[in-house]
DNA sequence: GGCGGGATATTCT
DNA sequence: GAATATCCCGCCC
């Protein structure tokens, strides 16, 4: 409803580290010709813009300012900002923070509720459900999003996004970012939230050093 | 269940 | 030319 949409709205104009943690229990569905797949989210990560925050943020592709490909995170909040990675994936985020800044949210993880068929089609390797959406570029690849919907609305055209109900606060946890390398950059801040216990959250290990070891690393080193 | 390595192309330096 | 907000496969515990 158009109460629901203003109160996303709304939301979506705070800073991304204020709104991800919002976001999880949302609904984001998409429908095409093939038919409808809609999945809650469970994980996400916010990315903030050099201008959101006195603390920089050297692991949002906005943190050297505006290109041709990160344009779509200085626009309006309410829009999806979908980009290309690693010769092969998309991953996809949700635009937050007034016009002008660039915040934004990946979505990182989700559970397909509707559409489970169509989403198995387009992920033929998962071998279980709650693979199918578990992943930033698997969840993306679940909801059939690429290059075409960069830019485009929260609502309309084929999209719809709902808030869930409120999480409890001790359902919610935040850690590092995964994936997030780079001098300075590396899980800085511990802007990745996710729903405590959820079959779906991504298991992936953080990012890999950048350089190998001086010297071979111990397999069995204690842990801490 | 975890680790290592490769695939693959767009993006920015 | 290097790096990348990743995923999948094969191999080993």
């Amino acid at each position: 409803m158009a109460s629901e949409e203003s109160e996303l709205l709304r939301l979506l104009h705070h800073p991304a580290t204020v709104v991800a943690p919002q976001l999880l229990g949302a609904v984001v569905q998409h429908s095409t010709p093939e038919g409808t797949v809609a999945v809650r989210l469970t994980e996400v990560e916010a990315y903030q813009g050099p201008a959101d925050s006195h603390t920089p943020d050297p692991g949002s592709h906005s943190y050297r300012g505006q290109t041709a490909r990160n344009a779509v995170m200085f626009g309006p909040p309410g829009h999806f900002y979908v980009y290309f990675t690693y010769g092969m994936h998309y991953c996809a985020n949700i635009v937050c923070a007034p016009a002008g800044t660039s915040s934004g949210v990946l979505l990182r993880a989700g559970e397909v509720i509707d559409g489970l068929e169509l989403a198995r089609h387009r992920r033929p390797v998962s071998r279980n459900d709650h693979d199918l959406a578990q992943g930033p570029a698997r969840l993306a690849s679940a909801l059939g999003m690429g290059r075409e919907h960069n830019g485009a609305a929260l609502h309309g055209g084929n999209f719809k996004v709902t808030l869930g109900r409120p999480l409890p606060a001790a359902a919610v946890l935040n850690g590092p970012r995964v994936g997030v390398s780079g001098a300075g950059g590396s899980a800085t801040y511990p802007w990745r939230f996710w729903i405590a216990g959820d079959p779906t959250v991504s298991r992936y290990k953080a990012a890999a050093a950048r350089r190998p070891p001086q010297e071979p690393v111990r397999r069995r080193s204690t842990p801490a």
